[in-house]
DNA sequence: GCAGTAACTGCAAGTCACTTGCAATTATTT
DNA sequence: AAATAATTGCAAGTGACTTGCAGTTACTGC
């Protein structure tokens, strides 16, 4: 089990008939919300909130609820991971179909919000244990708090 | 670094005097509301939510804001510890001064909601590589999200 | 005990993330 | 191009949690 650090999220280029491809692909209308939001989830260095996409998305071009909906969608959809980092909002994470998307968890700063992700995790000695218990489709959530070197 | 499993939630009896003196020592007013949260938190088998203590502490008869307020304080003194296990509330769990707190993490079924603690757990592992990022002050976070015997 | 001070409380209103009903618009199908 | 289905904006609604304020209660020093 080793563990060991990424210095950047997972960012993904994305061409435009690629998005549009891959919203056709899942049964999503291709309308400019859709395309805009699946183009900053997978270009960003980093989770998104849902006011951090409607910002990219240009915030008076479009109602945050639809944003809300477009990612309820995604979600079902496999397009996105939903992360929970502590705060008091979910992040959004893109997932490429057909990429192996490598299961990792993330540190954020207390101080400044700054997230990193971690390398791919292997928990499955937890699970195992757990699954002793007589659980089934375990789901893990791990994530760190700290406080990062300029905060310090 | 060895995982295994509690039947039960960190569950402590909490005598009447014994109470009286944590509010006591913590600089808390010895008052109706702060007693019976206390107590109902140290004689839980599972961590509360604001509600579920509102609950045990008898609805009518205390205004939920109080114990929003309550628990905030307990937190700041150290005397609970909380947490966010996938709800969108938080729980949160007694800890008793003076006896080492062991830190533990949670399975909770997604369909019942049932919650079992796990075992003490070491993530220092972990902790070390991040710290080597320049993380100081960390806390980790990890709970487990799976479908109970019950439910299956 | 008792007055003075500080902590606590109920109530009502507010915040913030997120949801929903509805009617109008837009994309896709045929 | 018409029919159908998905998407959207708007406004109102949830639910957890917070806050301002004025009245009450607990603690402190005498």
């Amino acid at each position: 089990m080793i563990w060991c650090m990424k210095k950047a999220s997972c960012h993904h280029s994305l061409s435009e008939p690629e998005a549009k491809e891959i919203l056709r692909a899942h049964g999503i209308n291709r309308t400019k919300v859709k395309f805009s939001a699946l183009t900053a989830l997978a270009t960003s260095h980093s989770p998104l909130s849902i006011a951090d996409i409607h910002e990219e998305i240009g915030s008076q071009s479009c109602d945050i609820s639809t944003v809300f909906r477009t990612i309820t969608q995604f979600k079902g959809k496999g397009l996105v991971r939903e992360l929970n980092i502590g705060e008091d909002f979910c992040r959004y994470e893109f997932i490429k179909p057909g990429h192996d998307h490598h299961h990792h968890h993330h540190v954020r700063c207390r101080n400044c919000g700054d997230i990193q992700a971690l390398a791919e995790c292997d928990l499955e000695i937890f699970e195992k244990s757990i699954s002793r218990l007589g659980f089934t489709q375990l789901e893990h959530n791990l994530e760190f708090v700290g406080t990062c070197k300029k905060c310090a």
